[in-house]
DNA sequence: GCGAGTAACTTGCAATTCACAAGTAACACT
DNA sequence: AGTGTTACTTGTGAATTGCAAGTTACTCGC
């Protein structure tokens, strides 16, 4: 396991990707922004996340400061994960991808597929 | 390999990130958007995509209509990637992720790896 | 007209990442 | 004591990626 990060480049666009170009992680921080907190929660998307993913990137959006674990229960130990001041700050964002999305890949769900040649 | 778009639920950002959500997609609209336009320009980005990479992404980008393939010599056939209209449209996302990222991870280079336990 | 060079790829294989399933620890409830 | 729940970890096969080499088509210099 990689101890340091290896962004690919100075690119500000390019160490985004490094960091949260995944297919999971920009869905977590919109299941937290959308009310959702405890670990069970998180595993329920919609998208059906696997649990070892769904472990592997709350650590990793922890440890960059866009979320933080909290313990909130000692007597059976309950968490909750909550989004961060910085990871809040990445909500407008999200909602200017979803803008674009809406307009740009809902209306038309017959185009090409993006995974054949 | 898959011929149907296997869209993993219905939300707008899971389609988002279904059809741009990898490491390099973006990458390569950034690049056409700075200028760069053959494949051997887009080959020699700072991050280094590898050709196999490069070949199946510009022909899934050409696929969903981000970017058209255009033939513009004929004797020895020449090829340049063109955004579109809508591969442009995305041009302020994209602005606005590197503005993000500039001022939260571009700060702070020594931050905990995303790849790290 | 022959070898070297370049553009635009494709193909093959190894390495990495991912998905699916099962297992574990701690506790609560009955 | 047995079942259930939360919050995970571990193992294995599948899919994806990265690296290297090969291919086609053409140009240029000699």
């Amino acid at each position: 396991m990689l101890t340091t990060i290896g962004f690919r480049s100075e690119c500000p666009l390019a160490k985004m990707l490094d960091v949260v170009g995944d297919k999971w992680s920009l869905l977590i921080i919109r299941d937290l922004a959308m009310g959702k907190s405890t670990y069970s929660e998180l595993e329920s998307s919609a998208e059906g996340i696997t649990t070892s993913v769904l472990s592997t990137r709350l650590k990793m959006l922890a440890g960059i400061g866009l979320i933080e674990k909290q313990l909130y229960q000692t007597k059976p130990k309950r968490y909750q994960y909550l989004l961060t001041d910085k990871g809040k700050s990445l909500l407008p964002l999200l909602k200017a991808i979803v803008c674009w999305a809406e307009e740009n890949i809902c209306q038309h769900e017959h185009m090409p597929s993006p995974k054949s040649a």
